[in-house]
DNA sequence: GCTTCCAATGGGAGCGCTCCCACTCCCCTT
DNA sequence: AAGGGGAGTGGGAGCGCTCCCATTGGAAGC
């Protein structure tokens, strides 16, 4: 005969450490969590035990007794999972943690893609299957706005969605880097100006160019009418070339995002125009890639960490019961060789 | 008076579900676990109590009660969090969260980077607060491999450690491809084939310098010595200035990654040699910003989504209790033109 | 010296779920 | 006709922790 083929070898229990300490439960627990009401001495044996027994506490229980999880999840909609191989995310994503580490939350990560992956992320909030939630990437109308509307869970967005502005979120003053983007190639006497949108069914798309909008007008120019691309480098390139047939004689051209811009580079390039003597181009995000371009990409910086970060802050700090108030992050523009 | 301030209005329990069903806890819970044993009937009046009521199970009690938690963490080391930034890992995770997906296991992310984040996905491990764990980027000797060893909690690396090859991994043909570019370098007639080492430190860099020094000797010459960077742009240009001072017939570089290929084709161009007339580049990873270096990088693709969904895959198999084998990816050469 | 108060303590009742097990029928063998 | 087997069912004991509450005893207040 073969032993039992499944050692239950368990973890030991707050129970035993009690038993070892020679206290009840409760005065272990108090130890652990750092409540007072305990003396000294109960105190050091309990811390005796736990080292002596390498009791980790087991956070599923506790999750269940104190109805929290301990954990804030980082939902990332979209209907292409690619979306998120942009590196944008990444850095949001080292921004997040950091907060949430200080916080002491775990970071749960959903990238909400498929149809399963949606429903998942619905239950995740129905179920209280963690404390919080970030949403970022929202699309129009996109179903998760609701579901977290109605989670009794706290909801912070990273980036407003399209239309209507959430009751807490971080983001990036978009329309006033755009704005500052487009008064820059302004000031450097170029009249005129092109554009080359982000989707339009997205905040950022719409604030960008609103606040490239802003700045012409103001210029007493006419600004172009919203040529849309979608924040990928070949749509900049091809807005690039519709721009460069429709307006030959057009002297600057400000890329919602940087990736376009680089296409714009690309066909700018092809199509025999110097950057910046001929054509001017400005881009915005401030990606690694933007340094490396050729010529080097002047662009608006917008600090992607801080998002990441201040958005955890944010969540946490509801989590723990205060009310913060939303934030808008500042952008600035880094000028390189471009423009 | 007011009210009481926190209206305690609590999701609806499995035992609300089998009250308004007219059945027992037990019948609920096989219901909704899809289980056996249950009468049509029965199953259609949960079936129904459940819509009516808008019911979710609690994930944390399911949690406590099968000593499951329903998550796998992705557990990333390294010193610097920003080495996170990398678009690598964004590329790992959309491949990760796919594969967790399938197996209806939730990703958390763990950045551990600082003290404090190395405690607690220590205290991850051995709290059990997640049913497995995917390492990635350990370093030399990092604790994380010992406590991981420890932990009674199935585990896969992601790219192998230095040294010791651990029982789970997934792993991509570093060697392998390393040895291929080098070839593809000498079957062009390249004879002073230099190399741009990654850290020495992780089995990447070892292994790309290996499979560089295969080929050279299988081609009866003499490998340049290592000249280590640390994958990233500026020390590659850094070593290629070094190589073209040392060297300065040489006419062909091996770059063991992309961003340092990228510093090499820079400090090439800043030092008028012509890419790839002069000197041949080939670097690994086939990251974005290879297709649009100028000019563009002929490099080693490799299949950096797939090495995140196979690494779950294995971990979502090891936690189903199967005992799959350990894997190594496959890699190739994507001939642009700077080679 | 006697009440008052509060720090210290441990018992016990959950948290919401799973799962073992005993029990009842009912159908199908021999 | 008696027995076996299994499907269907519900009760109850956990899972490991927190937290309320009752109890104790010694210090402080009068």
């Amino acid at each position: 005969m073969v032993m039992a083929d499944d050692p239950p070898r368990r973890q030991p229990t707050l129970e035993a450490v009690a038993e070892l300490a020679g206290v009840s439960r409760s005065v272990a627990s108090r130890v652990l969590n750092n409540a007072p009401h305990v003396s000294q001495v109960k105190r050091e044996a309990v811390e005796r035990a736990v080292r002596e027994l390498a009791y980790v506490p087991n956070p599923t229980a506790r999750a269940l007794a104190t109805r929290q999880t301990g954990a804030a999840a980082l939902v990332v909609s979209g209907e292409d999972p690619s979306i998120f191989a942009d590196p944008f995310f990444a850095q949001v994503i080292v921004g997040a943690s950091a907060a949430l580490e200080e916080a002491d939350l775990h970071l749960m990560l959903c990238l909400a893609a498929t149809d399963r992956g949606r429903r998942r992320v619905e239950e995740l909030l129905r179920g209280k299957g963690a404390d919080g939630v970030m949403l970022m990437a929202l699309r129009e109308n996109d179903p998760l706005a609701r579901t977290a509307d109605e989670a009794e869970m706290p909801v912070v967005f990273g980036g407003r969605p399209v239309g209507s502005a959430p009751r807490w979120y971080v983001d990036v003053d978009n329309t006033g880097g755009a704005r500052e983007a487009t008064e820059y190639l302004l000031s450097r006497g170029r009249t005129r100006v092109a554009v080359i949108c982000g989707r339009l069914d997205t905040e950022v798309g719409r604030a960008r160019y609103r606040g490239y909008q802003d700045a012409m007008l103001a210029a007493g120019l006419e600004p172009f009418p919203p040529n849309e691309g979608d924040f990928t480098e070949p749509s900049g390139a091809a807005v690039m070339a519709a721009l460069l047939l429709q307006h030959p004689d057009l002297d600057a051209v400000f890329a919602a995002n940087d990736n376009m811009a680089a296409g714009a580079l690309r066909t700018l390039r092809e199509a025999g125009r110097r950057v910046p003597a001929d054509v001017a181009v400005v881009g915005f995000d401030d990606l690694a890639a933007a340094r490396m371009a050729d010529p080097p990409l002047t662009t608006v910086h917008q600090p992607i960490a801080a998002l990441g970060r201040e958005t955890a802050r944010m969540l946490a700090a509801l989590i723990h019961g205060e009310t913060p108030t939303p934030l808008i992050l500042p952008t600035h523009l880094v000028r390189r060789a471009s423009a």
